[in-house]
DNA sequence: ACACTGCATGTAATG
DNA sequence: ATTACATGCAGTGTC
């Protein structure tokens, strides 16, 4: 090891006797301390060599929290102290220049323990210092503690770039005491981060402003700029929490292609960056971005564009977290103007602003819209960003999300790809994988693991996809790769969702098309297999018998059904599958069970076909016709097992308009059953809420003579409602009548026991206390409204509202309803019609022939006026609350209308 | 009528 | 429970 000084000027202490600490960072990166000044240096900053033996963390004299050493020996230390959040001894004693040396959470990077950290055994790395991309040789890392552990090797030779500009190779370590297959796949994913922590390393100690894209740097302030300089090329990482790696399908390239994602350089916030944003930039593709330059791309974060993203609003949603570590700091929500470039070169002005936001803020890049176009993009897409140093200019790439969405949703056989079953489907797919040859040494190593585990991995490795391009306009070479399906099943599931954008549910693909790729859970059930020659142990559990199996299930291979029908005449199912031998398709039993590998050979059942040779059973046109009856097979099985579903949910009139509002669309229940509806997200179609049934907004209401399913559906029920309303008031005179005989007294108190409600129609009170209880009533308009609805519901959902009110009668007397809250509530629209329109002679008149026995209101009153108390009704429902004594089994239910 | 802007809200993820 | 964020939507501006 060369001698070298410390990067304190003032220390400028000799490597070789005063510099033997290396502090272990969470990223696993390691920083040296001066022993003379106490100068800390970051290895991938400045620090050429680290030498220790010691790992771990230091305690911040000032404070005594423990921190790592994160400070950066540079002439601007102190400044670069501010944005780490890390001290030293020497640099805490310099606090009076900054605090926030100890401003880190105690224990916030913590995490790092000694054996992961690792011992650092040896390194030579010629860095940037001064600016220039020398040398950067490997670093290994390795556990020493106990004398086993994992030792990669990385080379970085960024003045090589053809051969190995952000190489990444790894090896086993030299150590014979070490074994790939010691190693668990946890220490593989550890050892992937960490040494992928070396590619992107490498920032210019000269250039102090990381935010040359900034046009109007006023909100830019010094400490800002030092923030950004002391953490531009820091890696402070926490463990991959999930597998975030993959393989590129590069052939012929010398450089790594390993799609990992890359554990961002730590920005000035000091929240953690979610996995989710972290890039996943393959080092081709860092080095397109870089080009013939000798400037060094270190990815910051990515995203994936949510539809809002990609719509024409063009604002981007930045992660918070994003925003506020790498883009420059802003106070104002108006923002300032940032450039951007994009892979092709070209520059971009984006606003870059924040919303208020729950106390919060919500980061936006504004005008995006072009540059999405120009680069294609839609939701599902990710875009990338990195920073270019020296220049520190921000570049922002993108990466397509076809392979996305095939990984999310690949359904093989639903796919007519010329008669591939899924595992030649796939067979396929891999045959146009390469793995790059730095990286297949530990595929071939992980695939030869005795561990299961390591084999999961290199299954894993093999088959993500890393198509990410970054097109540098004259490189397209990668178009073909874009559109690599592949399996579904060997992508871990967090990551696939994450790929479109699993914050939001609305990408998914819900359209029918889309639906036809997605294997349900209820197909990959079917698809379960037990292991084979696995004897299952029979237990039986209550009565139940289980077999039990040491190991999980294996997916069986997958068939396709199809239903038969005549016209009307239901022929039959049908199962087929192609031979994986031969891609013929076979028909089968219905009730096979097939293993997940399945030849001619096997073809039990119709032996004039048990062979390879004999003749494919279809023609492509039936295979044609045979998927396209698949399909219908699909939805039908979707329906049915969605029906109850949608029966339970809605109950009694939601129920029935949901039926009427369906109407033509109870035919593709696959689309009406995932859709939601533009008005809300909670709302599907055949909804029947008085948000759900109205037009869009602003493009004009039904007219009165619309006979559309919904209109029709409201007519219906409101003529139901009103027939039962005059049923029930008749009912009501006729017990107000009886309670006006000798027994009068004894039963009015009976019933205001019972129900305090019916005070109302007592003649006892007092006026003003009765007119402050209409006025509650006519706020509980909603409970005479919510008549039939809950009438419904206490009829468990099943009663047909639009049968005639005097069969509903019959049910409404097992409802158990008071008979006196329905008069009452039967009776209260009038009334606040009746007082609402100043009608209160009317209403007077009312009460009159109530108590006096008279005839009831006509049952013939005409429809226009029906309508007019109901929509005089309707006009006073919003701001109703309900009277809670009106709640429980005889709670009065509310009309949607 | 349409586009744009900024805020509010609901949902999912995270702590 | 809190936070982040996707998106709806009302208000405003512009054609």
């Amino acid at each position: 090891m060369e001698a070298k000084s410390c990067m304190n000027e003032v220390c400028g202490a000799a490597k070789s006797t005063e510099w033997r600490k290396g502090w272990a960072l969470r990223s696993g990166e390691f920083a040296v301390l001066c022993d003379k000044c106490g100068s800390a240096f970051e290895q991938s900053m400045f620090c050429d060599v680290f030498h220790s033996k010691e790992s771990g963390w230091r305690e911040c004299t000032p404070c005594g929290k423990r921190l790592h050493c994160g400070c950066i020996a540079s002439k601007s230390l102190i400044e670069l102290l501010d944005s780490g959040g890390v001290s030293c001894l020497n640099c805490a004693k310099k606090s009076g220049l900054d605090s926030l040396a100890c401003d880190e959470k105690p224990n916030g990077f913590g995490t790092l323990k000694a054996d992961n950290a690792g011992d650092l055994q040896s390194m030579s790395v010629d860095n940037h210092v001064g600016g220039s991309v020398e040398k950067m040789k490997l670093m290994q890392l390795g556990s020493t503690s106990n004398g086993v552990g994992l030792r990669h090797l990385l080379q970085f030779q960024s003045d090589d770039p053809d051969e190995s500009f952000g190489k990444m190779k790894l090896e086993e370590s030299a150590k014979p005491d070490i074994s790939k297959a010691n190693m668990g796949a946890k220490d593989i994913y550890e050892s992937l981060a960490q040494t992928n922590l070396s590619i992107t390393l490498g920032s210019s100690g000269g250039n102090l402003n990381p935010f040359p894209g900034v046009v109007d740097e006023k909100e830019h302030n010094k400490s800002s700029s030092v923030i950004q300089q002391g953490t531009r090329a820091r890696h402070l990482l926490p463990k991959p929490p999930k597998l975030a790696l993959s393989t590129g399908s590069e052939a012929n390239v010398g450089i790594s292609q390993i799609r990992v994602a890359r554990p961002p350089a730590e920005g000035r916030g000091r929240s953690q960056l979610l996995p989710r944003y972290w890039p996943r930039i393959t080092d081709q593709e860092l080095q397109q971005i870089s080009g013939d330059s000798n400037s060094t791309i270190v990815p910051l974060f990515e995203k994936v564009l949510s539809a809002s993203d990609a719509g024409r609003i063009g604002r981007l949603v930045l992660p918070k977290a994003c925003a506020e570590a790498y883009f420059p700091p802003i106070s104002q929500p108006e923002g300032l103007p940032l450039r951007i470039q994009d892979v092709k070169g070209k520059e971009w002005v984006f606003q870059f602003r924040f919303w208020p936001n729950n106390n919060s803020r919500m980061y936006v890049l504004e005008g995006v819209t072009p540059c999405i176009q120009s680069m294609q993009l839609q939701a599902g897409d990710t875009v990338t960003f990195s920073r270019m140093d020296p220049e520190g200019k921000l570049v922002m790439g993108f990466r397509k999300a076809s392979n996305s969405v095939a990984m999310q949703d690949t359904q093989p056989s639903a796919i007519p790809n010329g008669g591939h079953s899924s595992e030649s489907f796939f067979s396929g797919v891999f045959e146009n994988l390469s793995i790059i040859s730095g990286y297949s040494g530990v595929l071939q190593s992980l695939k030869g693991s005795a561990d299961p585990h390591l084999n999961a991995l290199s299954k894993h490795l093999n088959s993500t996809s890393g198509d990410i391009n970054w097109l540098k306009s004259e490189k397209y070479e990668d178009k073909t790769r874009e559109s690599l399906l592949l399996p579904s099943m060997l992508v871990p599931e967090r990551k696939r969702s994450r790929n479109i954008g699993s914050k939001s549910k609305r990408l998914l693909m819900d359209r029918q098309d889309a639906l036809e790729l997605k294997l349900t859970w209820e197909e990959a059930q079917d698809m379960l297999r037990s292991p084979p020659s696995v004897m299952p142990s029979i237990i039986t559990i209550e009565d139940h018998v289980f077999e039990e199996y040491e190991d999980p299930p294996v997916f069986g291979k997958r068939s396709i059904f199809v239903v038969r029908t005549n016209g009307l005449m239901f022929r039959g199912q049908e199962q087929w599958t192609q031979c994986d031998g031969c891609s013929k398709w076979r028909r089968l039993p219905v009730d096979v069970l097939l293993p997940p590998k399945w030849t001619c050979m096997d073809n039990k059942w119709d032996p004039t076909r048990c062979s390879c040779s004999a003749p494919d059973e279809l023609t492509p046109g039936e295979l044609e016709n045979l998927l396209r009856l698949n399909k219908d097979f699909k939805k039908r099985r979707l329906a049915t097992s969605q029906r109850p579903n949608q029966e339970s949910e809605p109950s009694g009139m939601d129920a029935l308009s949901n039926v009427a509002i369906l109407g033509d669309n109870m035919g593709d229940p696959g689309t009406a059953s995932v859709a939601t509806t533009t008005k809300h997200p909670r709302h599907r179609p055949g909804c029947s809420c008085i948000v759900c049934i109205q037009p869009p907004s602003g493009k004009g209401k039904h007219k009165p003579t619309c006979t559309c399913n919904v209109c029709m559906t409201v007519k219906r029920r409101f003529k139901t409602l009103m027939m039962r309303k005059k049923k029930r008031q008749s009912e009501r005179e006729a017990e107000v009548a009886q309670r006006n005989q000798p027994t009068w007294a004894p039963k009015e108190e009976a019933e205001a026991e019972v129900d305090s409600n019916s005070k109302h129609a007592s003649p006892h009170l007092d006026p003003s206390e009765n007119e402050a209880r209409s006025a509650n009533e006519l706020e509980s308009k909603s409970q005479s409204n919510n008549l039939p609805n809950k009438a419904a519901e206490a009829g468990k959902g099943q009663i047909d509202l639009n049968c005639h009110p005097d069969r509903e009668d019959a049910q409404a007397g097992s409802n158990r309803l008071s008979m006196m809250k329905l008069l009452q509530v039967a009776t209260l629209p009038l009334e606040n019609y009746l007082k609402q329109n100043g009608l209160t002679s009317l209403m007077a008149e009312q009460q009159t022939s109530s108590t006096s026995q008279a005839p009831p209101q006509a049952a013939g009153e005409s429809e226009g006026r029906v309508n007019e108390l109901a929509s005089a009704t309707q006009e006073r429902e919003s701001g109703g609350e309900e009277d809670n004594s009106g709640s429980g089994p005889d709670q009065i239910p509310n009309d949607p209308q």
